[in-house]
DNA sequence: TTTGAAATCCGAGGGAA
DNA sequence: TTCCCTCGGATTTCAAA
């Protein structure tokens, strides 16, 4: 990790699809160092993958809600598994208060919310307890800081 | 947008490098068609761009938090307004219980949360109570549902 | 590590169905 | 729309520095 694959890194994640040569014009090396660069990057785990940004607009009909779980011990990593495979979680985090954890969920309605998530979860052995958080208004959202 | 739109855009954000021919194959249709659907999607502002996830570990020790922020009525825009500013605030929601505003945060410390985010928007007028739940462990995270 | 050159592969567009 | 085909350009490999 150099100023280069810095460079590298920050064209990128503006256009995943920036090319070799481009790349490689832009930072004075050639393309096939270019290459050779971002497969190390990629072989080091630093570039995680290549990927599209979707304008969350043309799927607007989604509600984002929060939940707090709270889980008997013997049955955590149960729980995290089950919760693993939801599609609706985005994120789940484990946290010390006030649950064990804590999940940012993404439907398309409360009743979606309740029937996918909710209800299968409620009935899941070790899980004592959800407090769900329902967002009315998306104020700001951004993946990387600022 | 139909279901193979809808297919594209979910191998593409799982892999925004594979190819036209790949894609193609896999769907049951000609590269050149993945291609022009592809710049159709493009065009329509559907997919925004192109780019790489970068692993975040590589780079700061990261601290994920949520903040329920309870706010005064006549405040609410000048709180929201702050908050919109502060860079290490990644999504705000406002929400109906247990506050007015649900926050994410991502900052490097416990120091830096409090230094950047608690301390001033405690000292904000309209600022009633804020309630802060700390992740200890990343167990998911995903950008668009799976 | 970097490079240029070579080989292979792919994107991008035209035209026909 | 879709597919087939083609060519110009890109990716990727590799020997050498």
């Amino acid at each position: 990790m150099d100023d280069i694959d810095g460079a590298i890194l920050r064209e990128l994640q503006r256009d995943g699809r920036m090319s070799m040569a481009e790349l490689g014009s832009q930072l004075g090396i050639a393309p096939s160092t270019v290459f050779k660069r971002i497969e190390k990057l990629k072989n080091a785990g630093i570039i995680e993958r290549f990927t599209i940004v979707i304008n969350q607009k043309c799927f607007e009909h989604t509600l984002i809600a929060f939940l707090n779980v709270r889980v008997t011990p013997e049955k955590k990593t149960d729980v995290e598994a089950f919760m693993m495979e939801l599609p609706s979680v985005l994120e789940l985090y484990e946290v010390l208060e006030p649950g064990d954890f804590f999940v940012k969920v993404r439907v398309q309605s409360i009743t979606e919310l309740k029937r996918e998530v909710l209800i299968p979860l409620s009935g899941l052995a070790g899980v004592r307890d959800i407090q769900t958080i329902i967002a009315v208004r998306k104020v700001k959202e951004q993946v990387q800081n600022g």
